[in-house]
DNA sequence: TTGCTCCTCACGTCACGTGAGGTGGC
DNA sequence: TTGCTCCTCACGTCACGTGAGGTGGC
C-alpha cells in the first residue's frame, strides 16, 4: 500500500489533486485508517493515478476520466470521450487561428488608420447553386427586431466555398455553393483575415439576389463584396445593397454537436408522419407563445418514428428509446429543404439539437433546437 | 450611448460578462447614472466589446485582453500575447495527440490483456553523437532517492530523432542524436503511441552505454528497446539492463518558456566571468542548504554581465535591467557542455528559467531554474 | 397594474493550490 | 524536542452564469 505522498511522487499528481479526486469520486484510496484518517492506496491504483495524470495534463474533464476509469471491457464510451476531446482541441485551434489572424489585421488597421480602404472581394458562382443555397436557408432567417444581427443571411467565404448561414436561435440552416475568387481582390490572405470574406446580407437583399439568380439565363453570377456593399450581377442585370455591420453569432460553434444517434430516413415519408402525427402544445421560449411540438422517438434498433403518445408512458416507450421534442412547423420546413429524398437525422440526447443533413454529403444542412417538455 | 443590454446584443457578449468586465477593469461603461446605477456605454465601446467577444471566444485570458485594448500604437506587447496564446493552443493539441493516442493503446492492452508482448524498437545511432548527447545531459541527472523517476536519462524517440533528457528539478538538459529505425520494430505507429518509444534509463546504465559508445571502433551502434530492457551493441560488444518503470515528468512542457530577452554570448568568456565573479549565498529549495548564486544582468543594450554588486543598488543597476540569479555551479556546468563556443541565453524575467542553447541550431540545450534572492 | 430593463449581492461552477492549525510516530 | 508526513477546513483562483430580491419609467 502507498501513502498519498508516495502515490503523488510516483504518479506525477500532487497530493492536493489526489485529495480532491478522493472527494470528487474519481480515485479514492483503497483503505482509510479510521484512527488517523490517512489514505492508503493499493498497488493497482498507481496505474490509475498515472492515467489520470496524463489525461488531466491534456485537459480531459474529470467526468470523462471517470468514464475511462470505469470503462467496462468492450465499451466505446471512453474512446469516444477521448475522440471528442481531441476534436474540441482541434476545433479550438482552428477557431483561434481564424480569429487571431483577423484580430491582427484589425489592430493593424487601428494603427494605420484607413490608409487603405477595405478591400473588395470578387467571386463567380454558379447561378443554380446560389439560388438553391439561398432557398435552403431563407426560412431560418429571424424576423425578431430585437435581434437585428439574425435578420440576414451570412455570406461566409471559406477558401473556395461560399457558405450561407441563417438562424433565428431556434434553428440554423447552412448551405454551400462553390465559389471562384477573381483576381483583383486585393491580397487573398488579408481579405480572409480581415473578415472581409464574411458579410451579413439583409433578408430583403438576399431575396433580391435569389430572384436575380432564378431569373437570368447566364450560368454564372459575379459577386462583389466590400466597403459595406454587396453587388451581384449577370447578363447585364444586377442587384446591389448595403450589408449589415453587425456580429453574426459564431455558427461553426453552433454546428458542433456530439452525436450519439445517426438515423437514415426518407424525407417525404417522415414529412407525412410528422404532419399527420400528434403534437403536444408547449410554451416556446421566453415569450410564452404556444407551439405544436412533435416528439420523435429513436428506438434501440435505430428507427425513428413520431411518438404516438403525447405523454411518455412505460408501455409505449422503452427506457433505452431516445425522445426528442421539436417544433413541428420548423421540422417540416427543414425536411422540405433541398431535392434529396434520403436524409440523415443526427441526435445527441433529449436536450441536444437535432441535425438534418442529406445522406449523400452534399446539400443543405439544418439544425433544430429541442423543446423541453413540461 | 448604449445600455448594457443593447451593447450585449450588439457585441455578442452577455450582460453578466459585461458587468464582470466592468468590475475586472477590462471594459467599464463610459458613464454610470448615479441615481439608478445604470451603465451607459459610448459608441466607440462597441468595437472594444466586439473585440473582447472574439478574443474570449478563443480563450485569450483577460490579462492579455487588457494588453490588447490598452495597446499604444506601435507596441508589440499585444501581438506577442496573441502569438503566445496561439502557440499554447498548438502545443496543447500536439500534446493531446501524443497522450491520447498512447492512452488508447493502453486501454487496448487492458482489454486484450497481454496477448501481444510489448513490441521492441530497434535503432541505429551514430556512436559519436550518442556519446556526446549522453555527456551533455549526464550532469543534470538527480541523485535524490526521494525522486527515483529523476535518477535516469529519458530516451525519447520522436520520429527520426532520439532525444535524451535529464533533470533534477533545478535544471534540465536535453540533447539529440539522429536515429534510424530498423525494420522488425513491430508497427511504427503502435510503438510510438505505446510510449514504448520513451524509456527511462538509470544513470548507471546510461554511463555504461556512454562508455561503450566511447570505446568501440564502429561508427554505428544498435539499440534495442522493449519489455523493460535496453541493449546497446557494436563491434560484438554490448551493454544491457533494465529500464525504470517510472513516470518521467512532461519535459516538453518544462521546455516551453516565454522568452523576452535573447542574448548571444561566448561560452568560455562567460564561464570565466562566472567563476571569477562574486556570488551570493542563498538557501536553495526546501532542504535549506546554502548555495552560491551568480546574478546575471542583462542591460537595455542586450549585453549580459555578472553582477558585481551583491545587493541590487540604484547606482549599478538600471530599472530596465533584467537580473536573474542562478546556482553558480549549475551555470558553470551548463556552460561547459558541448563544443560550441557561441551560445545564446534566453531569459523571460527575474523568476523565469534561464535557457542556454548553441547559437547554431544544433547541440545540447539546458535550462536552469532561477533562485529567488531573499 | 403589468412588463420590461436595469441594479446589487450571494452563491455555484471547475479543478484544483495554498495556507492555517493540528495530529501521530520515529 | 525536532522533523516529517499526514489530516481537515476555509478561502483563493478564473471567468463568468444563475437566481433572489429590488428599482424606475412606460
Amino acid at each position: 500500500m502507498r501513502s498519498i505522498g508516495r502515490l503523488a511522487r510516483e504518479s506525477g499528481l500532487t497530493v492536493s489533486a489526489l485529495r480532491f479526486y478522493d472527494g470528487a469520486g474519481v480515485l479514492g484510496p483503497a483503505w482509510v485508517d479510521p484512527q488517523s484518517g490517512y489514505r492508503w492506496y493499493a498497488p493497482s491504483q498507481l496505474a490509475d493515478a498515472r492515467l489520470i495524470c496524463r489525461l488531466r495534463r491534456v485537459g480531459l474533464p474529470l467526468a470523462d476520466i471517470r468514464l475511462v476509469l470505469a470503462e467496462p471491457a468492450g465499451s466505446t464510451a471512453a474512446r469516444s470521450a477521448l475522440d471528442a476531446h481531441l476534436r474540441r482541441l482541434e476545433d479550438g485551434l482552428a477557431d483561434a487561428r481564424r480569429e487571431l489572424s483577423s484580430v491582427r489585421v484589425l489592430l493593424d488597421q487601428r494603427e494605420h488608420p484607413m490608409t487603405t480602404s477595405t478591400p473588395t472581394v470578387r467571386l463567380t458562382l454558379d447561378r443554380g447553386e446560389l439560388a438553391a443555397a439561398l432557398a435552403a436557408v431563407r426560412f431560418a432567417v429571424s424576423a425578431d427586431p430585437e435581434l437585428p444581427m439574425l435578420g440576414g443571411v451570412l455570406f461566409d467565404l471559406d477558401g473556395d466555398v461560399l457558405r450561407l448561414v441563417a438562424t433565428d436561435r431556434y434553428r440554423i440552416a447552412v448551405a454551400e455553393a462553390a465559389a471562384q475568387r477573381l483576381p483583383g481582390s486585393g491580397g487573398n490572405d488579408v481579405d480572409a483575415a480581415a473578415g472581409g470574406s464574411s458579410v451579413l446580407v439583409p433578408a430583403g437583399l438576399a431575396d433580391e439576389i435569389r430572384g436575380l439568380a432564378e431569373a437570368v439565363g447566364a450560368d454564372e453570377l459575379t459577386v462583389l463584396v466590400g466597403g459595406g456593399r454587396v453587388a451581384v450581377s449577370a447578363d447585364g442585370r444586377s442587384v446591389e445593397g448595403d450589408t449589415l455591420d453587425l456580429d453574426f453569432p459564431d455558427y461553426r460553434r453552433l454546428l458542433r454537436l456530439e452525436t450519439t444517434h445517426r438515423v437514415a430516413i426518407e424525407a417525404a415519408e417522415l414529412r407525412r408522419a410528422v404532419s399527420d402525427g400528434p403534437t403536444r402544445s408547449s410554451a416556446s421560449a421566453p415569450d410564452g407563445t404556444e407551439v405544436a411540438a412533435t416528439v420523435l422517438v429513436v428506438d434501440a434498433a435505430g428507427n425513428v418514428r413520431v411518438a404516438d403518445d403525447v405523454e411518455p408512458t412505460a408501455d409505449t416507450a422503452a427506457d433505452t428509446d431516445l425522445r426528442v421534442a421539436v417544433n413541428q412547423e420548423f421540422l417540416l420546413e427543414a425536411l422540405a429543404v433541398g431535392t434529396q429524398s434520403q436524409l440523415v437525422l443526427e441526435l445527441g440526447g433529449a436536450i441536444s439539437p437535432l441535425a438534418i443533413r442529406p445522406a449523400a454529403g452534399e446539400g443543405a444542412f439544418s439544425l433544430l433546437m429541442p423543446i423541453r417538455l413540461g
